[in-house]
DNA sequence: TTTTATGTTAATCTTTGGTTAATGTATTTT
DNA sequence: AAAATACATTAACCAAAGATTAACATAAAA
């Protein structure tokens, strides 16, 4: 549950700022946006795990962001949080898919309890994409489930989750390019300096594991990403 | 959604059968208990795909209720219905495992959108048979209801209710990723610190109880989970 | 040729797991 | 009621696994 990523888009400054505090001394890593316009941006930069909006906002009110949150991701919980308890209200944010409601003043604990049922049930859930985890490499097979990989006569390989997040990615860009930023963001959950380092530690370290198969390679391409190599 | 089964426990004769009559309308198979023990009995004699439980009913009330349906029953969502909304109660139903919880009065066609969520949101999660309870584990024998692992040539080794409901998921799991959370979350109904070394502190146990079958293992997947293997 | 991006290794830091034993807690036996 | 028991939790310590960072080397682009 720790390290989980909260956008909260709340146009209160110091009850933003509070309740930012509050979900960081729980584990939970706060991004905090004043508007919907900042929040629809901060969005597009980065994955989150949950998203809290407020509903009445200036310019755009949270169920618009909500709306063009949705278009643009299906999966991410949503939290409403409202001084109104219209029924018109609640109603509106569960169509925009919202899931779950809260009326201010709202009890602190509470909010937290929600948020980790909700972050909960949504990892429990099948996602249809991410739930391939039998792939063949070359001469290889993985196994990102157990994070395995085997090679014909050899002991299977265990690999990190690091390891084996990226080598999965790279496999489902088959000879052909997997943006940098994208398993940054995806994998590393940020994109600095130091996590462009370390994923780049971590494709030589994948280099030497697909060593095995001089059919199998990681090509660079400058600037821009990796290349999971598969010869004829 | 149509012919659902939910069992609803409310005190008051009136609104329960105003409820019930509401529910039927919108293709619900409702059964309507009138207290807590009445509830519990009904709740014994059927199978049920959603209990709305009054929470204040004389003599067994909705909490009291629930940790029963709990015990028999882990999957069943369940819904308070309540006047208070106190955070202490808000609190305690969660614990109790609910799945939801509407203050009265409440609007009806905000039920029927939560019902409706709560059902979907049940089916769509896997559930893995909870209901066998004969085992085989390579050379071992496991029946988790009288909690007895017999191993040829040996005494049955008496398990304990933690022990034996922790081997048996990894049992359902044979060969396969059993995922931390999820032990925790069924086992220990909670996911901290503690529990989790709770946990590993079992999983030394049974380590040491399968050691007599050199062809069973448990095997740790890092950060995920653990994986009972059983060799050929 | 100067800057920027990548390759690689090793050191350091952090998180997670294994194990034993002590402590807590409820139930049963005496 | 006190003692015994069975079971579960917590503490403590160590080991293993994993991730990041630093440092230096090399390659590509501006």
């Amino acid at each position: 549950m720790e390290g989980k990523k909260i956008l909260l888009v709340e146009d209160d400054p110091n009850f933003g700022a509070v309740l930012k505090d509050y979900l960081m001394i729980n584990d939970f890593d706060v991004t905090l946006a004043k508007n919907g316009m900042e929040g629809f941006e901060k969005f597009k930069k980065d994955t989150y795990d949950l998203c809290i909006l407020d509903v009445m906002m200036p310019y755009k009110d949270g169920y618009t962001l909500a709306r063009e949150i949705r278009e643009k991701n299906q999966e991410v919980p949503i939290i409403f949080l409202t001084a109104k308890t219209l029924k018109e209200d609640v109603l509106k944010g569960y169509k925009v898919g919202a899931d779950d409601y809260l009326n201010k003043p709202f009890d602190s604990e509470v909010l937290l309890v929600k948020i980790k049922a909700i972050i909960q049930r949504k990892a429990s859930e099948v996602k249809p994409d991410t739930n391939q985890f039998e792939f063949t490499i070359g001469k290889f097979h993985l196994n990102s489930k157990l994070r395995f990989l085997t090679f014909p006569g050899q002991e299977p390989i265990k690999l990190s989750p690091k390891e084996c997040e990226l080598l999965k990615m790279l496999a489902l860009f088959e000879n052909d390019l997997m943006p940098r930023e994208l398993a940054l963001t995806k994998i590393w959950r940020d994109d600095n300096y130091f996590t462009s380092r370390s994923m780049d530690v971590y494709i030589a370290k994948l280099r030497k594991f697909l060593k095995l198969d001089e059919n199998v390679e990681i090509l660079n391409v400058h600037g821009e990403g990796f290349r999971l190599l598969i010869k004829q």
